[in-house]
RNA sequence: GCUCCCUUCGUCUAGUGGCCCAGGACAUUGCCCUCUCAAGGCAAGUACACGAGUUCGAAUCUCGUAGGGAGCGCCA
């Protein structure tokens, strides 16, 4: 059997935290079978779709690399296909026609809720053949009224429903168009989806389709339903926390292969591991594998996880971000060699690439003010002699390298008896304004000589005016 | 209200009857390393929701309770 599993969002708004999981798990069952993988938009709500929102997903799919094989479906494209299935089930006797008002529908419903039963349709038109003229009618599926529909999930195992806790429900509208639960049906049947992969919300749903499959001779396709993802604070996610586009990860610096990451160990683990490639997931991932219970979204971790990308990448993987990132913050088109450079130096004391970015800004802007709390601690009276010293020997060094930077001020250091720190740090806040900033031998490194010699030479105009 | 689902450290998880007075990771705290900040190393604390039962033995099996979630739309 080859693999076929589809990830179905609503364009209603834009693609979450939680959606990108659902689609991550369904890629990687897909990929690690070497099976197909659907992408379908059920925009059946005309109402709430926006082209915005599908823009949105595709972006977001794109930018984490959830490559799909087929799609994407539109289900506002397929109502005819729809139309024809419904009169295929009326005319076998499976669907009828139900003419309740919407008042009548309401009014039923409040009465079931005062007497403390779960509100559904009672089944009034199913038999009846009297159909009023005049009145638009909506379709109803004939859902059996005795036995019991066993749904065989991978994740929850073996879940029971009686078809007696089900009702009829609407599959057409009174205007002609089909409502979701029937959609799905239509097209995971149509896009003969082996697997269903979704979240747990929608496993209340599952007896209803598989119903109307079995009604249309089908057999059902193997059920995931994952567990949720929640808000740091255990709640449901809102816009509060994660509940923002996946896209917003990208702005904030984030790797998707670290997104992914952080997302696939949500529910599923493999052992004690913690870092996986996409490669090692594709290959290690499975679904028997995932566990029942929803877990909390911990920003937290994602970034550690993101750090431990970023140190192991090449940098070659991580100069295009950061180049990205350096050009939001107006920065265009540093060299390349010099931006490698500041990927190694730098990504061990940052979280996101976004930081990294904007930890490097001293390496393309001259500081124009320096941390005065920092001057009054580390340049003291001595300083300004000890750095004109230091520019001077610096300045006779032929080959500016890390190592020869190094041995330079080490060896000056030595001569005079003082703590490198003494010197480091003073020389630090002149080329970089600031406290932070790689090892000083290597910051001057990247920086270059006639530069860093320069900044040198102004901190020292500076602090002994 | 009814139906269905879930429940191990603050968080993500390992664990499928004895290897567990519960392991790893993030976070936290302390120490080490150190030119800053980090990264790294070492160490510490904190968890089987509760109650019965089955068993020589239960985080693991059964039942109940509590708490949380989802569904019950001419929304998806």
């Amino acid at each position: 059997m080859i693999v076929r599993t589809r990830f179905a969002p609503s364009p209603t708004g834009f693609l979450h935290i939680g959606g990108l999981r659902t689609a991550l798990f369904c890629w990687l069952y897909a990929r690690r079978h070497v099976g197909t993988f659907v992408l379908r938009i059920e925009d059946t709500d005309l109402e709430r779709s926006t082209p915005e929102a599908i823009q949105q997903i595709l972006d977001g799919m794109e930018w984490a690399g959830l490559d799909f094989d087929e799609g994407p479906f539109f289900q506002t494209k397929r109502f005819e296909r729809y139309k024809d299935v419904i009169d295929e089930l009326l005319a076998a006797g499976k669907a009828y026609r139900c003419y309740c008002s919407k008042e009548e529908l309401e009014q039923m419903r409040a009465q079931q809720i005062a007497r403390g039963e779960k509100p559904r349709y009672d089944g009034r038109w199913r038999e009846r053949t009297d159909a009023p003229t005049g009145v638009a009618a909506v379709v109803r599926f004939k859902n059996p009224l005795d036995g019991e529909v066993v749904v065989e999930d991978v994740v929850h195992g073996r879940v029971v429903f009686k078809n007696s806790e089900l009702d009829d429900l609407i599959i057409a509208r009174s205007d002609g168009t089909p409502t979701y639960n029937f959609c799905v049906v239509v097209d995971d049947m149509d896009m003969q989806i082996t697997h269903v992969i979704r979240g747990d919300d929608h496993l209340n749903n599952t007896p209803r389709q598989q119903n109307m499959l079995l009604a249309l001779g089908q057999r059902p396709p193997v059920y995931a339903h994952l567990p949720m993802i929640l808000g740091p604070d255990g709640a449901k996610l809102s816009k509060r926390h994660g509940a923002v586009s996946v896209l917003q990860y990208r702005d904030d610096g984030y790797l998707p292969e670290a997104v992914l990451n952080y997302l696939v160990r949500l529910g599923w683990s493999h052992g004690d591991q913690e870092f996986f490639s996409i490669e090692e997931m594709t290959r290690l991932f499975d679904i028997v594998d995932v566990n029942k219970s929803a877990s909390a979204f911990n920003v937290e971790k994602l970034m550690w996880l993101n750090q431990q990308h970023m140190m192991r990448a090449p940098a070659s993987r991580i100069v295009p971000v950061l180049r990205w990132h350096l050009d939001r913050e107006g920065i265009q088109a540093p060299d390349e060699a010099q931006l490698e450079q500041i990927v190694v130096s730098q990504r061990e004391r940052a979280k996101t690439v976004r930081e990294m970015a904007l930890n490097s800004l001293f390496f393309f802007r001259a500081p124009v003010s320096y941390d005065e709390k920092a001057v009054r601690k580390h340049v003291t009276a001595e300083v300004p002699a000890l750095l004109a010293e230091t520019m001077r020997e610096l300045a006779q060094l032929e080959a500016w390298t890390g190592p020869g930077i190094h041995q330079v001020i080490s060896g000056f250091a030595v001569a005079k008896g003082i703590a490198l720190g003494k010197l480091a740090q003073p020389l630090r806040l002149a080329v970089c304004g600031g406290t932070v900033s790689p090892p000083i031998d290597a910051t001057l490194a990247i920086l270059g000589k006639a530069e860093s010699l320069a900044r040198m030479a102004r901190a020292l105009q500076v602090w002994t005016a």
